[in-house]
DNA sequence: TTTTGCACTATACACTTGTATATACATACG
DNA sequence: CGTATGTATATACAAGTGTATAGTGCAAAA
């Protein structure tokens, strides 16, 4: 018999008047992950306490939990999607672009927002929603890299196997490095880095050879 | 008001005495599981109803639920340590030692016991605990692997560039394409075996392509 | 002005959860 | 025989859950 009186836990706090956004309620679902819980475990009353509002109040923004959780799942992929063409944009420039990206996407697990987190552990537990909604991003990301391997094709010459299956392997292996990575102190990211492009590496020298082969024969 | 009253859901079922033993508690957890529930969500009353004894009799055999969690992943580890061993067993005889495993992992997502799903989604979520004891299994699976790329290379002549990390790659690889296969229907699973498949081929080519590379200069 | 609609709140209900406490009933041992 | 000991039980409680119902206050529309 004690919280649920006057708590107002932080996110309020004395500032706003009244009107509370779906973003609000996002952040502060956010907030209340840690490495261990995801978003579904959360409750609606959890949420809505963090986000300084009355239980029922929630019904006005989304009609479940999972349902805020599709949505934050979007946004992190629309986060992500920002990073990945931002660290593009940096390729053209230096050299190794297998490792920028790579570094962009791990940089992004310290970001504020833990969007990437999110994504990271949605694709992988929750309803069926969930996972389509996590599958579609996941599916941006291979595209976009499919596209930009076949280009590499043209350019240098070197062919790629099955660029859309390759593809799917970095993407897949990256994520799950990415994961690995996620709850782990940063000083040993690094190592997670090294591995990721050597694997990368790996898979892409593998996808090229494979081409020389079969246009062999 | 309704449950609780005489419900003796399944497992119990008018047959058994008296003793119920940790692993039929175990098992009963295990029915509990669909695609996407990971076992600390379950309650521990739920899981007591399923074996059909008593809320506290759970305390008997279990600390906790995430206990029983721990000793689920062991199972389904040392469970699934017996396919891959089972599989190897048929490589000697048999062509594609790749294909042949890879259909070994993803037979064993059909069977009776929901050993692998278990791991599969254990890995990714669940307290630091859970974690360990999966990334535990998930390094037998790769020493085993990295132990045979090895000693593939001494007969066949083709050297692996990093072993450990080729294997861990396929070995993050097959899990992370189970999981995808594991909530789909079976007649499906065949492409994503494909799949799986010739992204293996794609990072052993590499690494061995790789491995040339950095011997010759 | 009155009215209408919206965002939010308060109270309440039925239900589940983990666990504390106390109790029954077998079997094993002196 | 008694009497521990281990395993199961029922009952109970405080806490938390989702949500139904009703109400409040305030801004824009009539």
């Amino acid at each position: 018999m004690n919280s649920e009186k006057k708590i107002e836990t932080a996110a309020s706090a004395g500032k706003r008047k009244k009107p509370i956004t779906a973003q609000d309620l996002m952040n502060a679902a956010v907030k209340l992950l840690d490495s261990h819980r995801s978003v579904s475990s959360l409750s609606l009353r959890e949420i809505a306490r963090a986000a300084g509002i009355a239980p029922n109040s929630f019904y006005r923004h989304f009609r479940d939990v999972d349902d805020l959780a599709v949505a934050l799942i979007d946004q992190a992929g629309r986060s992500l999607r920002g990073v990945i063409r931002e660290a593009r944009q940096r390729l053209s420039l230096e050299r190794s672009a297998i490792r920028t990206s790579v570094e962009a996407f791990m940089e992004q697990l310290d970001a504020e927002q833990k969007t990437l987190h999110i994504l990271l552990r949605e694709m992988s537990i929750g309803s069926p929603a969930f996972r389509q909604a996590v599958d579609r991003e996941l599916r941006f990301f291979e595209d976009e890299l499919c596209e930009e391997l076949t280009r590499m094709a043209k350019v240098t010459g070197h062919a790629t196997y099955e660029p859309a299956l390759a593809s799917k392997a970095i993407t897949r292996l990256v994520f799950t490095m990415g994961a690995a990575a996620a709850d782990l102190p940063p000083e040993e990211r690094g190592q997670i880095i090294d591995e990721t492009v050597v694997m990368i590496k790996m898979i892409m020298e593998g996808a090229q050879s494979l081409a020389k082969r079969s246009a062999k024969k």
